[in-house]
DNA sequence: CGCCATGAATTATATGATAAATTGGCCCAT
DNA sequence: ATGGGCCAATTTATCATATAATTCATGGCG
């Protein structure tokens, strides 16, 4: 009586393969505190209780444990990590994140991210893009300005120009923030047009790709500080007015 | 004749165990560059080569592919990610960058990352941060203090205090990074003062603590950005000297 | 020439057995 | 009573083997 665990077994298409289907279960439940007060299980439990070989379950935990979700420990058993051990640059536990439950305040530490991030990062393009970095910002900016016209998507020409923000910087630890910044910009703009039906400011980005090309590296750090900032604004005005309704 | 492997068994305490033995072995050969012409070996022969079960060498590879090195499918065999896949911010990863091979482009990429990152911690410490997060300031401040008179480490007082601003920051993007900006900071700090026989700035230093105490966000940006433009400076300028010497 | 069947290569999954590590308790000595 | 060390149980770690599923190349057939 009392525990028995409804045996959910793993759908059989889950993902690429049994094993990638049950790291994206397990991380979910992991990330939305699914075991923050009962223990995670043991790996014999794990494989009963999904229906799947000790095999997939050893190899799932092992992703996990990569991604500084799990630790395992003979006669410990495998124990949920802080979640300061997390790695939230990783995409997987990124999207977990995410799926778990809208938040102004996730959506806000994002954008703060961003806003450190990304004028540095037009800082350093102004000062080491080559040909096909101004190429590929200018190409972003035309989509912009069809989407503005209802020939192309306003999120995707968006997302384009500011991945190619980063690619100019020639750091690979901003390229790398690609993943996130994207993920993070699909969500706040997603969220900033259903505030205000704006679409993105063209000539503010316009100025951006400006200051870049003509090297000029602190217009551009302050141009795209600008841009960051009013979605920054635009967050906390809709957050306290969500908290302090009209 | 020709491509015979010396098998080059595993030895039996790397690590905690084979398996992370195993992952960080191959981990340091894939971003050394071991795998750039030749192809990655299919699981038999790692197992044989290396001397492990397929178990082990599965588990590795999955963890590997978890951090963005490698990818796996059947018939095809595992393959090496582009270096953009990998996942830099997981510390792994990072250590096996740091011990391939000192290069000051590397370090410097690390200081623009910090250099985009830290004072903006300083500015949100200035807006969240609580008194646990100004006595931890404080605190470290103190170290720096004792460390010059030789009664500290120099270098863990300083990371100390880099850390403890992340952490008022609250955004836990931002405190995520602190095993990144340590690496960056062992790295860098034992370089610069290679360079010039500096301790760290102690007034400098306080005077982040002081605007982060007083709640002045633009000055404790500036403060930080000063900080580490300096060492940005320095690694300019060594890096020069080291291509035009004398 | 193109399409499909077939086979080979490789990873994916399942299972069973044994080893190693860690924990906690028990027993004994003092 | 208390401390130390030994023993047993639990859980992960490792190994071995078998079978399935996936994918690519090849060659045959229309």
């Amino acid at each position: 009586m009392g525990t028995e665990q409804k045996s959910e077994r793993l759908p059989r298409d889950l993902g690429r393969n049994l094993t990638f289907g049950l790291v994206d279960l397990l991380g979910t439940k992991i990330i939305t505190g699914a075991y923050d007060r009962e223990a995670f299980p043991i790996e014999a439990s794990l494989a009963e209780q999904y229906g799947v070989s000790r095999s997939v379950t050893r190899e799932a935990v092992k992703m996990l444990t990569a991604k500084g979700l799990l630790s395992a420990r003979p006669r410990q058993g495998t124990v949920v990590q802080p979640s300061t051990a997390w790695n939230l640059f990783d995409t997987d536990v990124l999207r977990w994140s995410l799926e778990r439950e809208f938040s102004y305040e996730l959506l806000r530490h994002f954008n703060e991210l961003r806003v450190a991030i990304e004028p540095e990062a037009a800082a350093m393009g102004a000062c080491f893009a080559g040909e096909e970095d101004i190429a590929a910002l200018s190409a972003a900016l035309e989509r912009m300005k069809a989407a503005d016209e209802g020939k192309d998507n306003v999120l995707d020409a968006d997302i384009a120009f500011h991945v190619a923000v980063l690619r100019a910087s020639k750091n690979p630890f901003y390229i790398q923030l690609r993943d996130v910044i994207e993920t993070a910009l699909r969500t706040s703009i997603r969220m900033t047009n259903r505030i205000k039906g704006r679409s993105a400011s063209i000539p503010d980005h316009q100025r951006v790709r400006d200051a870049i090309k003509a090297g000029n590296a602190d217009e551009a750090r302050q141009a795209m500080r600008y841009l960051i900032g009013e979605v920054l604004v635009l967050i906390g005005r809709v957050q306290d007015s969500d908290a302090n309704p009209a």
